[in-house]
DNA sequence: TATTGTTATACTCTATAACTATA
DNA sequence: TATAGTTATAGAGTATAACAATA
């Protein structure tokens, strides 16, 4: 009846592939594709940013970040200044090197663009956006409500 | 021009998402969203399978479903036998509490599914799935030829 | 009191390379 | 020779809970 499991399944597969195909092309860089939406992100925001700010944009959490961070800092690529208004804030951004290297897996992150563009019709990319963009809501959205209401039990399976 | 990038991150936020809020339903039932796609191809099966086959249908590797089995065979959802035919292989196969209770997470995953669902308008499902999939494709099959026409460099960023 | 971020910690998934045993 | 799976090993990402500093 409903074919939600096939979006799911469809959604995953897809998502694997891009992950897959991202991570081995960034690879030689020492680079994942993780870390590649991190720095985009970065470039994105233009001026600094907080890690929080960063966890959200990148649907993460703080400590995930933090953790992204350090070994992005290892490299040289991020700087976590003090925040000039909140002292319990850092912000984040991109050194210079960081920007080049986001630049350069810009770069050579285009063919896997091209791939995913030439796969589609010419309206297809923008449904196929907005329809992604609606699922994400929708499964964030419920998420709150369902453990509020106790709709998920604690413990053990039921028989 | 091209709004690929826009698809790659919409993908990445959509299954952020269902992998997060699937990890969430069936925490207390101490298995993984990944878990349970592993779990559900071989209930599909229905018969025995080997590893390498389902590496192939869940899209992963042979090395990563052995630590997956692994695991579920602690909690003794599934079974590794010898295979009747091939002495090489192993003929993976769920227990009755395996059935049992991917029946029961299925049932769990109920509302995520319709979550999904109630985001998409009536034909959207299906034109999804199949954009996912030529996708999925397209992201797969290039890859070889890529690394196979060292068109990615081996070493270091590039100045 | 609420919020930002840190720390400690743990677990799952991913993946490579070298290996074995069978085919 | 090629294939199925194992082993050892490593690393990334995810996440929770207790905590410190600051708002």
């Amino acid at each position: 009846m409903t074919h939600s499991p096939l979006v799911a399944l469809a959604l995953r597969k897809a998502y694997l592939a891009l992950h897959r195909r991202t991570d081995r092309a960034f690879e030689p860089f020492g680079i994942t594709a993780d870390q590649f939406v991190l720095l985009t992100s970065l470039v994105r925001e233009g001026d600094a940013i907080t890690q929080n700010e960063l966890a959200r944009r990148i649907s993460s959490d703080p400590s995930t970040i933090r953790a992204m961070l350090v070994l992005l800092e290892k490299q040289g690529l991020v700087r976590r200044e003090s925040h000039p208004i909140d002292a319990r804030s850092r912000s984040v951004r991109l050194t210079a090197k960081g920007i080049k290297l986001q630049r350069r897996m810009w770069d050579v992150s285009e063919p896997i663009r091209q791939s995913i563009h030439s796969a589609l019709e010419h309206d297809e990319s923008e449904t196929l956006v907005r329809c992604l963009l609606r699922v994400e809501r929708a499964l964030e959205s419920q998420q709150l409500s369902a453990v509020k209401q106790n709709l998920i039990p604690k413990h053990g399976v039921s028989p």
